[in-house]
DNA sequence: TCTGGGGTCCTAGGACCC
DNA sequence: TCTGGGGTCCTAGGACCC
């Protein structure tokens, strides 16, 4: 194992066995920054939700991460930690499509690849009759390649896939980690067990109270004590601190749910603000189904309290759909189950899951058709089913904020911090 | 100035059926 | 009428990942 600047292909040991790559982005949205903003570069950027509200750091570039800011950190404690830094909130497509690219450049060495992430992906590359190069040129190549789109990677590769996700974080940015087959233990056996995934902070916790801290204490522990552990997953979890996994599996795994959540910079305690909400974020998880043609059979709300606590409604309905404005009442109704008028909430959340991976359904609704006004036969439902089609058209042709409901509109104004301008300010991150 | 948002998977308990 | 057990569906909550 090693690290290899090396890209003499003869003074390279043989690599008898499988070879799964890691590829994972280098603070990916904030390279992205920098890479649209040369005069950014060099300097702190942290992307994330605003340090006055209540958000929270997504990424943070190399410069940043020198003064303590890390993924997931308040965003208030950031901007202490780093004054001086450069913040922007993330542009997703712009993400998505420097991600397409990446993953374009990887399909050219093989097929066989895994999406884990917007930022991670698994490739194997192991060594075939028709193509012979060492996976060590393989992922040599590949972060040339990556470079040249003007973002960095770091790259783990090994037998396995838990070998090569752990050797990519050995290393980083701009790291390739190898770990030659028959040196999996070797290599991950010293290591502590929070840097399998999987392993949380609870789970490191209860193995803690075992006496387990490392791989190897996993690998040899008690079958009875991973099970208390991991549940169903004892045997897969101590497979992985061996460096064993299952066959690398190419197929993306169908949509299960689709959900939207808000936290609000300063809490709500009536019905009618958290009515709104709730609307909203039904409205963008209806639209988000009615654009991939999905439909669900159960309702989520989630309600989270000023003490931190969340609390969940979930609820099976017959014909769901995909019209929001459908769902309201039920998720309305379901908001009494789990809030009493006057308590405090700072995030709603609603989501459907319950998906038929068979039936990929078409539109539901098909387009307003404009040479035929809405007939006044129409029933209830096909009404409202209209008025919602009519809605995505005029949110696809000039944004998202161009209409919105009364019931949205009125209750953003009040949730709104005063140096807001637009009602629907905040919810941009 | 504490602690986002979008997901997946697991567990436990209750209802219901045989 | 009382009883047990297994299977399945549904819901609530929580761990974990990026």
């Amino acid at each position: 194992m090693g690290n290899f600047s090396s890209t003499d292909q003869e003074a390279l040991p043989e690599w008898n066995g499988p070879a799964i790559l890691l590829v994972d982005l280098d603070a990916f949205f904030a390279s992205v920054e920098q890479l649209d903003h040369p005069d950014w570069r060099g300097k702190p950027v942290i992307v994330g939700g605003d340090p006055t509200k209540r958000g929270v750091v997504s990424t943070a570039s190399y410069e940043a991460r020198k003064f303590g800011v890390h993924s997931a950190m308040p965003s208030s404690t950031a901007a202490r930690l780093c004054p001086d830094a450069i913040w922007t909130h993330g542009r997703h497509d712009r993400y998505k499509e420097m991600s397409q690219k990446v993953m374009e450049i990887l399909l050219g060495y093989s097929p066989h690849l895994i999406q884990v992430s917007i930022d991670e992906a698994f490739l194997d590359v192991s060594p075939t009759r028709v193509n012979r190069t060492h996976p060590v040129i393989v992922a040599q190549q590949i972060q040339c390649d990556i470079d040249a789109l003007g973002v960095t990677c770091s790259i783990g590769l090994g037998t396995s896939k838990p070998v090569s996700k752990i050797a990519s974080d050995q290393d980083k940015p701009h790291g390739l980690t190898v770990v030659y087959p028959g040196h999996e233990r070797e290599f991950l056996f010293p290591l502590p067990t929070k840097v399998m995934s999987g392993i949380g902070p609870v789970a490191q916790k209860q193995l803690k109270e075992y006496g387990i801290r490392t791989l190897q204490e996993v690998a040899e522990a008690d079958q009875a004590v991973l099970k208390k552990v991991f549940g169903k997953n004892a045997t897969m979890m101590r497979n992985r601190a061996l460096g064993i996994d299952s066959a690398l599996r190419d197929e993306p795994e169908p949509v299960k749910s689709v959900s939207n959540e808000i936290s609000v910079a300063e809490s709500v305690d009536t019905r009618h603000d958290i009515e709104a909400l709730i609307a909203t974020m039904a409205h963008k998880v209806g639209r988000r189904l009615r654009k991939k043609g999905l439909e669900g059979t159960t309702l989520h709300l989630k309600i989270r309290y000023e003490n931190l606590k969340i609390r969940t409604c979930q609820r099976k309905i017959a014909n769901l759909g995909t019209n929001e404005l459908v769902w309201l009442p039920q998720l309305y109704d379901m908001l009494d189950e789990i809030w009493s008028p006057g308590v405090l909430v700072r995030l709603v959340g609603v989501g459907v899951s319950g998906f038929d991976p068979e039936a990929v359904q078409e539109q539901l609704f098909g387009l307003v058709d404009e040479q035929q006004p809405t007939s006044p036969l129409l029933t209830e439902p096909e009404k409202k089913a209209a008025l919602l089609d009519a809605r995505d058209l005029i949110a696809d042709k000039f944004g998202e904020r161009s209409l919105q409901f009364g019931h949205e509109f009125t209750s953003l104004k009040q949730t709104t911090n005063s140096s807001s301008k637009n009602p629907g300010d905040y919810l941009d991150r």
